[in-house]
DNA sequence: CTTTCATATCAGTGGTGGCTGACACCACCG
DNA sequence: CGGTGGTGTCAGCCACCACTGATATGAAAG
């Protein structure tokens, strides 16, 4: 049980951009071209958040030729998922533990 | 299959102090005054992120003669956990999905 | 080699959100 | 009842982050 969320992970995750960016690349792999397609917004602007989410490892690269395809590594989403697993666990069971009033 | 994560939740759990105070609400019920103790935060300063968290559903209160208990509420977490559960395992099929080069 | 296109990087800027101090409210206790 | 202590609310300040435009790089096409 370690009941300890990575901070960081989820304060990449919590921007709508980045979070849709993952959702598209847990459907498919897709390169920026695409990305810039499905979610409409810049370039440059797609670019940056890529930035954030590789050096975060949620997402790595592949150069095909001039294009550059995204996917999201699985085992980083699992690894959050069963960190808030451990943390709903545990809420559990403390339901009723309750520390005296002062 | 979902694949679909809410982003406001995230993002209320975003926050260093917000998930610190999850965190322990986790492992104990606790009032203010506790969390005060335990963060070093001032309590206007948690009872703000208090509200936010009361207000995103994740924690309810309980009254207890002068003072307000906490307590997570484990199935917020538990759904969380699923939809990254489920992204995960989206992301895992999608492995070989590629899209073409336009 | 030059052009073209895909992608990355950088500096500047505006808006959102967190922290704080002051104040209001409510429950206990003398 | 009045005092005390716990808690919530509000307005203001400040910092951080996302978005943008300009620019650099690098690879294919002609």
């Amino acid at each position: 049980m370690m009941t300890s969320v990575d901070t960081d992970l989820i304060r990449v995750l919590a921007d709508p951009l980045r979070l849709q960016i993952v959702t598209l690349l847990a459907k498919e792999t897709l390169c920026t071209t695409h990305l810039v397609e499905e979610t409409g917004a810049r370039q440059t602007n797609l670019s940056n958040h890529l930035r954030v989410l590789r050096e975060a490892g949620v997402v790595e690269t592949e150069p095909c030729g001039r294009y550059t395809y995204y996917k999201v590594r699985p085992d980083v989403i699992a690894s959050l998922a069963g960190q808030f697993a451990d943390l709903a666990e545990s809420a559990r069971n403390a339901a009723d533990n309750k520390r005296a009033c002062p």
